[in-house]
DNA sequence: GTGTTAGTTCATAACATAGCGAACTGATTT
DNA sequence: AAATCAGTTCGCTATGTTATGAACTAACAC
């Protein structure tokens, strides 16, 4: 495992993402990263800390924080003691679901906000009720377009592991 | 101005996400929260910092930190010294806009990340590479979603503002 | 020119978090 | 049973962030 410049490179500009996206530790970022642009085998505990250059001690924490949360498995080999780790879904498929959820949060904002301006402004609302209306809008397409794109993930991912 | 606990919620809330969301204070966020309920005179340094209940130092670094960002402007009365500050943009706008930035950075990773497989993994990468441009298509469709929404949004408010 | 208003700036306290080394555990070899 | 492997747990340090009080400033009022 040649550890290129524009491995680690890419390893840091995505694990940064990672890092604020899923408010994960910076090191947690990287590791997630790391897995997304390795072989399909997994990595080991050693690889991944070879790599990351960090200590056993960090290396472990963040493993099992990423396992907890989901994104991460590993799988053992007979007669190996090892575990061998890897993102448990799609890198893809991960986000869109973590847009999904920012949105429904997003939703219940929106739509607290319009009530209570309906409430305490009702000149100004009424003046902007079709902007409420608008964005009421844009949720709800957006929640669909997420929704199609999961599914049309989904089945692909049946078929590839089916052949 | 009554502080009734529902609008205090309320600002508890709106704060949280707008804190996570602009990477700002939890101060920060709750003032921005504050003048997205407020009325549209805007809130006087003095008004804010009653209703947060925080020391002029914070209020004052956090106001401008706000202004400096571009998410708040004031305005003076003649023969007042005092500033009246009040949100920039419309919450919803500046939200669309917080997603259109996200949105694009994501591109740049996708892209990365794709490019790199395609290099390192061309069996791995062949057998997805309609995932690829799912997750490329289903960008693109949000991306003018989300110009869309705010084109009709912005002409609201010029019409809203014109009469 | 003394006081007041409307803030600003600065040093600091309080708190949270990440990553580290060292000691430990539990399973497997030798 | 001693050593090794594959990690885990704990206490600590280094670092960063937020909000604060106290001292300061700039404009106006008397």
């Amino acid at each position: 495992m040649a550890t290129t410049n524009e491995k680690k490179q890419l390893i840091e500009e995505i694990g940064l993402g990672i890092e604020e996206r899923l408010s994960i530790s910076p090191l947690a970022g990287r590791i997630y990263a790391l897995l997304i642009l390795s072989s399909y085998d997994g990595l080991t505990f050693e690889e991944i800390r070879e790599y990351m250059k960090a200590s056993k001690s960090s290396i472990s924490v963040n493993i099992n924080v990423l396992t907890q949360l989901g994104y991460l498995t590993y799988h053992t080999k007979p007669g190996d003691r090892k575990r061998y780790f890897k993102i448990t879904k799609y890198y893809q498929i991960q986000s869109l679901e973590l847009y999904l959820q920012a949105l429904k949060k997003e939703m219940v904002i929106v739509q607290k906000i319009n009530s209570y301006n309906s409430e305490h402004y009702p000149e100004k609302f009424s003046a902007e009720e079709s902007l409420g209306e608008i964005s009421q809008d844009y949720l709800i397409k957006f929640q669909s377009l997420i929704k199609d794109t999961i599914q049309k993930i989904t089945e692909l991912r049946k078929n590839d592991h089916s052949h």
